[in-house]
DNA sequence: TTAATCAAACAGACTAGTTCGTTTGATTAA
DNA sequence: TTAATCAAACGAACTAGTCTGTTTGATTAA
């Protein structure tokens, strides 16, 4: 339906101009006139979508949650390798995302800064990262470790810390030393 | 001095509520009425000793930039033990951190979050990134690493890994999976 | 026509920072 | 001992600005 069109394109220039936002200048940082200024929607828009700027956040998280675990997964398949080449191979969205975005850091650690204990959108971050724990711990049951939670858990420490450090040293060669230390890891593993 | 200790009684009060609060509720998210309100002290007499609130909020990191050291360093020395056990026995300062004040994660991530780009808390956050680094190349090239640069980049990420998983998981644990890691790549790198 | 969008003004709560007159308690000098 | 002095802190009101969220009435496009 060309109604359906048009609101989904407001909503989707609103959450386009949120994301980039909020991950650069952090929840608090960024105010609703800014998203709108830089969606160019009136402001009565954005509140007929989102019925307050908490359940904006919410959304904006909800999907950095879907795109980021999907260029997790598109960097490891792209190896065309087996589950402990693919646990090394997802480094490279890290790197891809510095590059893309900046060292602007892991999104829903930034969240959990930001955002109120009881809030939907630490809800969002606790949802995120359980996701990603069990897919890191699938693929390591996968690749044969003995202890695949363990080695999950070591594989996402890894990824917060090249995210953190990488946005403390503003530099991205700690991506690699990650992927290095997550091939070291893995193999003292299996 | 009596006027003196009375001035540094004050002084401390403000600094140790706001410690607390912006650790725990992040920089933004505290104003100035609930440090006033939590250090029992009047607001002109937060405004006596600070000229500004971003006055405090780096006052704050320098103060916890030099603690952070301390603590750091204080696990690694009472390992008693050599470089390459002292780059290990380092980690068990976050355990005590995450017992001691609960799972916020590295007060530098969250001010790098929160804090402008040109602000004096941002300044003294790459400032404690630096001294940190330092300090862990040194231990490095004692311990003999062939790239030191490298392995305290390494262990730096581990660390900054370990309080960010920490955070996202709620989980003291990944500091022990940080601990053993840290072991396994300074075995690496000797 | 009808649903979505727009610009603009507005209310209400909150925040940083200021001001000013008062209180406290220690030091000093007669 | 007692009275004057002083630095530090206090409380409370006030300014000025920001922020979220609402409302109104005109405009656009299928």
């Amino acid at each position: 339906m060309a109604t359906q069109f048009r609101k989904t394109k407001s909503e989707e220039r609103i959450l386009a101009a949120a994301a980039e936002l909020f991950y650069e200048n952090g929840l608090r940082g960024v105010g609703v006139d800014q998203v709108i200024a830089a969606s160019g929607v009136a402001k009565s828009t954005l509140y007929a979508h989102f019925r307050t700027k908490e359940e904006l956040v919410a959304a904006y998280l909800r999907r950095t949650d879907d795109s980021w675990m999907a260029q997790l997964q598109a960097a490891a398949e792209r190896t065309g390798g087996g589950p402990g080449e693919q646990l090394v191979g997802l480094f490279d969205a890290l790197t891809e995302a510095f590059d893309r975005h900046g060292f602007f850091g892991c999104p829903f650690v930034s969240a959990a800064v930001e955002a109120e204990l009881d809030s939907e959108a630490r809800a969002v971050t606790v949802q995120h990262t359980r996701r990603r724990q069990a897919w890191l711990t699938e693929l390591s049951r996968q690749a044969g470790a003995g202890a695949p939670d363990a080695l999950a858990r070591r594989i996402g420490l890894l990824i917060d810390g090249a995210l953190a450090s990488g946005r403390l040293l503003q530099d991205r060669t700690v991506v690699s030393e990650a992927k290095s230390a997550a091939r070291l890891l893995i193999a003292g593993h299996i």
